[in-house]
RNA sequence: GGGCGCUUAGCUCAGUUGGUUAGAGCAGCUGAUUUACACUCAGCAGGUCGGGGGUUCGAGUCCCUCAGCGCCCA
């Protein structure tokens, strides 16, 4: 018996098959399954402190219609879902939402309570009661999230769920650290770093962005130290001067070459510093000859480190001027006290206000030659940040990325890339690679390193010495808990003990997603490692899905994951960047209201594999239209079926059924390939296609046969064919269309659509294949289209009757269609079919 | 500067290893009407496949080149 409504409709069906996949356990992971019956996803982790948009659908949904295909195929699918709650986002969203600020010198205070809005100034609050504020957000946050993607039909097993601030993954993100550090794979280190002065943290190269600038070239005069003359240079960053340590020209530059080895003296500070050779000096630049300061870019770094030159830091970490006393062989000034006055009008302001001063001094003292001249330039910015990235020199820990790099290219070759062309971005990334990941963080909502560092009689610190956590201690907060064999007395003491203050960059923890969903150390995680899947979006390339190569090469000699599925962006309508400063994001939830899952769903499967998609909701119209054919297509053919016991193959004796059902045989190998190949989008398209018409020409062909009596073979043979293509038709959209799919397969089958297996070319054997598949469906379907063009033009109905069909044609067309003429005079209200043999293919239509 | 991708009907896109007259949907226009489906059905019209050159019996497809758009890296 089938148990079809009156009224189908597509409406709210979405809550009614999430709460039974729940109950169902739909989606339940297996966890005694072998590693080879397993399909296990690397699901991306959303960042939750953001905003939901169109391209978490987009490539959610991507992910979502593989395991679905996957789970249909026979795979027991490992499908987590976490949350990167961790970081500086989580904490500039909990600042901006309750109005806070984290000084970490404040105690904790138990009764604080955030205001109930945001006021003008911010609240400053203890470290313990900031990170308080983080979890209740994310919290409600992750909430919001799960409702959307279960609303969304993401086909998750929700006891899979992790978070990146967890207890469990800031014990694997420690465990792994120290795993590292044993291996010499992480090293911390006094380096210049790049430094955002508002965050006040360092960012790693992979946080980095470009950004055109307009800025000022300044000609500034140096003098030769013996008097002979001076050295005209430019730059952009005269507020520098004083950390200046040396000038630099090509080696070839013929301009320069009598200074090379000789030494100028700085304007206003009076510091002697050396002319120098470097091939990384641009003659076309300016005047071709550069003052290297410490540091004003990351050229001044790489000339500093290779012409070993001393450092001499004046911008700190807050962006303001450090203190100076040109004193000592560092910073020795001919003119002490000179220095020393100009330098009291600079210390403690920021770079605009003493570059403002700089000039100005410069000006006067006439070494600042003409004019200065406006240019466009790249800078480098922190890609969350507003200012310009300064250099500070720092102890940060490292990945030692850059000795690896011919490992690390040979590994983003070994991954099976989709769309392939993807592999240029991590292959151009890492041959890009300039300095070792950098994975502190000087902020506070983060995993901390297991380090401590022990002091000595005078309080200073040992950093050579860590003292590290034990494993089975992990996770450990240096900050309130005590390394072994000390008290917390002793914190901070001499001879006592420092925590490390930092905690790790976010990418540090969540490149272990595999290792933290997968549970490292247990036997789960042998079972799903490596993962058969990491899907996610281009502009994480060089981040989460470099960083996850890298830790795997080192901690398993292996790649994370076999697969890569890239999905494009999310464009507006007029396929410009969606983005928050141009005001066109939108909101998923009320689009999801308005034309349901099955529609957002298939408009996300319409676009390919890293293709860039505009949202269209048209295209989500039509996925809606589909869906509801579906409903009604099932609806009318399970209404023909006497009963839901199958009809088997043996049944379909009529040569357009064997037709048909060979053309649908061609469709499941088809589109099985597709999925498997990760091109759900051709999936969808031949599957779309064949649907659309046979309901359009060979259900209208067979309405009549199907209805006729039990014991006519003809009939039966309709109703197999029927029941055939619908199962399979079913099937096929599931991954797609989960929701009407399912709903239109439990009007005739117990279980779920989602358990069911995928369709396979042998449900068809034993049919007897014609020689030309596909052409006497495709025959009388052209007959069809020139009966209805004939009553279209006659402005008649399409079921107006017609008194003699004349066919004419060679012989192996009009016998085809004599074949199947019971049908086509059913569909055509057709009277009479005459035939007549012709070279050409002719079909005369006279209405009765 | 190096690299990747895209450019096909008004719009959004298919178009496999080169093979009849280049397809679909949407929009447009013209019709149909107790029907599985008005969230319907049918029909019509609409294209020098970004430009130029080449290979070939044959090019939207392969090669070269130019242009525009987007992105990645430096």
């Amino acid at each position: 018996m089938t148990r079809v409504p009156e009224k189908p409709s597509v409406d709210g069906i979405e809550e009614r098959w999430i709460d039974t996949w729940e109950h169902e356990a739909t989606y339940h992971f297996e966890r005694e399954s072998t590693r080879a019956q397993v399909f296990s996803i690397d699901t991306p982790p959303p960042t939750v402190s953001g905003e939901l948009h169109m391209g978490h659908i987009f490539s959610y949904t991507h992910c979502d219609i593989i395991a679905r295909f996957q789970r249909m195929s026979g795979k027991k699918v490992f499908y987590p879902m976490g949350w990167d709650d961790n970081g500086l986002p989580t904490e500039r969203r909990v600042e901006n939402f309750f109005g806070v600020r984290c000084d970490p010198t404040l105690p904790y205070d138990a009764s604080f309570l955030p205001p109930a809005s945001p006021g003008d100034q911010k609240i400053s609050i203890s470290r313990k009661n900031f990170v308080e504020l983080c979890h209740e957000l994310t919290k409600a946050d992750e909430e919001v999230f799960k409702n959307l993607w279960r609303h969304l039909g993401l086909s998750v097993d929700w006891s899979l769920e992790y978070s990146t601030i967890s207890p469990h993954a800031q014990e694997v993100s420690q465990r792994a650290f120290l795993s590292m550090l044993a291996r010499r794979e992480v090293y911390s280190s006094i380096a210049p770093t790049l430094w955002d002065v508002d965050f006040r943290t360092a960012v790693s190269q992979a946080e980095l962005e470009d950004r055109e600038r307009p800025a000022n070239y300044h000609r500034i005069a140096f003098s030769k130290s013996d008097s002979s003359g001076v050295v005209e240079i430019d730059t952009t960053r005269p507020e520098l001067l004083a950390s200046c340590v040396a000038l630099v020209a090509h080696p070839d530059d013929a301009r320069y070459q009598s200074l090379f080895g000789t030494s100028v003296i700085t304007p206003l500070f009076s510091v002697e510093v050396p002319v120098l050779a470097h091939e990384l000096a641009d003659p076309e630049k300016g005047t071709g000859i550069a003052m290297i300061c410490t540091f004003g870019d990351t050229t001044d770094v790489t000339w500093w480190r290779e012409l070993s030159l001393p450092t001499r830091t004046l911008i700190g970490r807050d962006g303001r001027f450090l203190p100076c006393d040109f004193e000592g062989e560092n910073w020795p000034s001919r003119d002490r006290n000179g220095a020393r006055a100009f330098y009291a009008q600079l210390e403690g302001r920021t770079v605009n206000q003493v570059r403002a001063s700089v000039v100005d001094a410069l000006r006067t003292s006439g070494q600042l030659i003409g004019d200065v001249r406006a240019i466009t330039h790249p800078v480098k910015f922190y890609e969350k940040g507003e200012r310009p990235l300064e250099i500070v020199t720092s102890r940060q820990w490292f990945v030692a990325t850059l000795e690896h790099r011919d490992e690390l290219l040979r590994r983003g070759k070994e991954i099976n890339w989709h769309p392939d062309f993807m592999k240029h971005r991590y292959q151009s990334w890492v041959e890009g690679l300039n300095v070792d990941w950098n994975i502190s963080r000087q902020r506070f909502f983060g995993v901390p390193f297991p380090v401590w560092y022990p002091t000595d009689e005078h309080n200073v610190i040992d950093f050579d010495a860590p003292i590290l956590a034990s494993l089975e201690d992990l996770p450990v907060d240096p900050s309130s808990d005590v390394p072994a064999g000390f008290n917390e007395s002793q914190r901070n003491q001499p001879l006592g003990f420092v925590g490390d203050p930092d905690v790790m960059d976010t990418w540090a923890t969540s490149s272990l997603s595999p290792q933290i969903a997968g549970h490292w150390g247990t036997e789960l995680f042998e079972r799903v490692f490596p993962m058969d899947l990491r899907p996610q979006a281009h502009e994480i390339i060089r981040t989460w899905l470099f960083s996850t190569v890298v830790r795997s090469h080192f901690e398993f000699d292996s790649l994370p994951f076999t697969n890569v599925l890239i999905s494009g962006w999310v464009l507006d309508p007029q396929r410009k960047k969606m983005s928050k400063s141009l005001g066109n994001v939108t909101t998923p939830m009320p689009l999801l209201e308005t034309h349901g899952a099955d529609a957002l769903r298939y408009w996300a499967a319409s676009g390919r594999p890293g293709v860039d998609t505009a949202l269209d909701e048209a295209q989500m119209k039509i996925g809606r239209r589909l869906a509801i054919k579906m409903l009604n297509a099932s609806k009318f053919v399970l209404g023909r079926l006497e009963t839901t016991a199958p009809l088997g193959v043996e049944h379909v004796t009529e040569p357009l059924d064997r037709d048909i059902l060979s053309l649908l045989g061609n469709l499941i190998a088809d589109t099985s390939t597709a999925f498997t190949n990760y091109d759900y989008a051709r999936a969808l398209e031949r599957s779309e296609s064949f649907f659309w018409s046979f309901c359009d020409n060979y259900v209208e062909l067979v309405k009549v046969r199907a209805y006729g009596e039990n014991d006519d073979p003809a009939t039966n043979s309709a109703r197999a064919t029927l029941s055939l293509c619908l199962s399979t038709l079913q099937r096929l959209f599931a991954p797609i269309l989960p929701f009407v799919s399912e709903e239109v397969w439990r009007w005739w089958h117990e279980d779920s659509v989602h358990r069911a297996n995928w369709p396979a070319v042998g449900e068809l054997e034993g049919l007897v294949v014609p020689e030309r598949v596909g052409f006497i469906y495709q025959s009388v379907s052209d007959v069809l289209e020139a009966l209805r063009r004939e009553k279209s033009t006659a402005k008649v109905s399409q079921r107006a009757r017609v008194a003699t069909l004349t066919l004419a044609g060679p012989s192996d067309w009009t016998d085809t269609l004599r074949s199947a003429e019971r049908d086509l005079k059913d569909a055509g209200t057709i009277d009479v079919v005459t035939y007549l043999t012709a070279d050409e293919i002719s079909v005369d239509v006279v209405l009765a």
